[in-house]
DNA sequence: GACTCACCCCAAAGCGCTTTGGACGCGGTC
DNA sequence: GACCGCGTCCAAAGCGCTTTGGGGTGAGTC
């Protein structure tokens, strides 16, 4: 059923029909629900491809994921960043176009992906330090939001982003007012953006009270469960191990707490952990008292914001570019407590 | 940068130009260089959007992932698995065009996806007991892979699979030598298929040794990390608790680890877990002796198997409808030891 | 009754590509 | 020398839609 049949079923002109259906006040509303329930019969829907080559609108948005070479790894948070953007698609008419470059071809991706003209803005995922993307983006001319922040780049951009410097910044502070001193961050990869702010917090709240952070406790690495295991084990096999952990994902704090378990020390007595939880919906750290204590924010709230967004940069492109920062709620769970004195002290 | 322009620079025709970036046969040796070269420079890629509406091909395949309004959840197995097809998809020309959908909207959405033009063809997640999704599709007519078999449907269809039975009869046949006999099943939602075939395979087993399962302690829920804990807890103060733990995830299965942990008891000699493992990437069960016993099989390779089976099935129609059972890996870890005989027997 | 003005509707062009159905020139064959 | 076949190339139609620029009809105005 297209177009040309449906106008002649209904003895109107394409026009007319077209028109109809896509709420043009040159129809008789009269026409128009003739045409609505002919369509809704016959279940017609417009060819996306003719609309879009018609309208020069694509309806797409494109959401890239750079899987690196060396790790091969689908992030998790990107899942659920991926399913709060896709409800706004969907409510707001459109695809969301996925794609999974090697790190190596992600420039040519990009210019594809505009000359091609199959989408209509994207999303940036996952930006580290100097973030080259942002300046190609700028120069191939299209609408993108930035899922982070790259700290040093200086060309304008969009972006949504959680208050990784801020929220650490508390969650350290939290444990300082515990007692601790001796607090290993267990953090992201050294070069990613989120990485980096998260550090600067953890260092600002040691500093507000004169006091150093040891370079040797803090790690960084792809956060998976096997990493935080490791670097946990590393850590408390030192002469001077740490009393608390500071964690960048829920994955890797999985990963912390097994280290600690099988050390024979008791979460929130012998050591506490602080860990960064993007309520992941198959993670949930939740219940009457959390498993965790953790600086909170949804990821997939911040996907509904940066797809809201997108669209409205693309469907209003005067506009300037929007930033939205999110804070995180500190939620006390049950791996933390004032440190414990050790025996040998 | 269009065909046309390319064409006038080139003193050549639209036709010829499109030919010979195609590969056609009608044009020389020499035109093909140098508008290949000319393409190359200029950066010239053929509008999608064009192109499809005059092949007929969308060259984009769909995934369409089912958002069930009591779970809102987001599976990780997905993640991977889409990474896996995406690879593929790259590789192969294609784009992927990702749609989160509620329940109830998911008849009205297939049928778009086909009216519309959008893809030619599509992967069904998740599929249930008696899917009707595949009858849908067969109805549509369009070309499709289910992840996972539908066990009461009888129309044909081409499925990639894992063989969930006997993985889980292989993964119970271990824990019955070692001496367990009041073993739980933490298994997924009841009307997923692949719950349904899992739980087959542990009957199966304690059938096979005219052993009777006990009903009591079977579960079947969204594979959370929370729930299993809930239902590790509730399970551990009946009054005759199970010695080990067989479960449907590795998400699950670390709740399972951490109400063990948390009940005292000693993982792998009071208590053991076999656990199915996707092998996803941020989660891997790797090591020199694994954290989990389980039953290993890659869902990122199922993604990998599932693409190439449905382009091939688009490219070439004729041939008949594939399928692909997947083996599973039994790996020995850490969470399995012989049953201890309990201090009050 | 002629004129204006909404109001509804239509024919046709155009979006950028592929593909059909030739056209043209050149060497080889009888 | 007429004919054929082959290798190269081209003009134009068509994919299914939107949108421009009219065109007809009837009510309202003087």
């Amino acid at each position: 059923m297209k177009l040309k049949d449906l106008s002649e079923l209904l003895n109107l002109s394409q026009t007319t029909v077209s028109r109809a259906l896509n709420g043009y006040p040159e129809v008789s509303e009269a026409t128009r629900r003739r045409v609505r329930e002919a369509a809704e019969i016959h279940g017609y829907h417009p060819n996306v491809r003719a609309r879009s080559l018609a309208t020069g609108r694509a309806m797409a948005i494109g959401h890239v994921i750079p899987l690196s070479s060396r790790h091969e790894m689908m992030n998790p948070v990107f899942t659920d960043f991926t399913a709060g953007a896709g409800e706004v698609y969907a409510a707001r008419g459109y695809d969301m176009l996925l794609t999974i470059v090697p790190d190596n071809l992600q420039e040519q991706t990009y210019r594809e992906l505009r000359t091609k003209g199959a989408i209509d803005g994207l999303i940036v995922h996952s930006p580290k330090l100097a973030e080259q993307r942002i300046h190609l983006l700028n120069d191939i001319g299209i609408p993108y939001v930035v899922h982070g922040r790259a700290s040093d780049c200086d060309e304008p951009y969009a972006w949504v982003d959680m208050n990784n410097t801020h929220a650490f910044r508390r969650a350290t502070d939290l444990l300082l007012d515990l007692g601790h001193r001796r607090i290993a961050l267990v953090n992201g990869l050294g070069d990613m953006d989120f990485a980096i702010r998260r550090q600067a917090g953890f260092e600002e709240a040691f500093a507000a009270r004169g006091l150093e952070v040891d370079p040797e406790l803090m790690a960084g690495e792809e956060m998976t469960e096997m990493y935080g295991y490791d670097a946990t084990r590393a850590f408390l096999v030192r002469p001077d191990p740490p009393t608390a952990f500071l964690v960048s994902s829920i994955i890797t704090a999985l990963g912390v707490r097994r280290a600690i378990g099988e050390a024979g020390l008791r979460l929130g007595r012998d050591v506490s952990i602080v860990t960064h939880d993007d309520d992941l919906s198959y993670l949930q750290n939740r219940g009457d008292v959390p498993m965790f204590t953790a600086t909170r924010s949804s990821v997939r709230e911040a996907g509904r914001h940066a797809a809201h967004m997108l669209i409205e940069m693309v469907e209003n492109p005067a506009a300037g570019l929007p930033h939205e920062l999110l804070e995180a709620e500190l939620i006390l769970g049950q791996s933390t407590g004032p440190r414990m004195q050790r025996a040998a002290e």
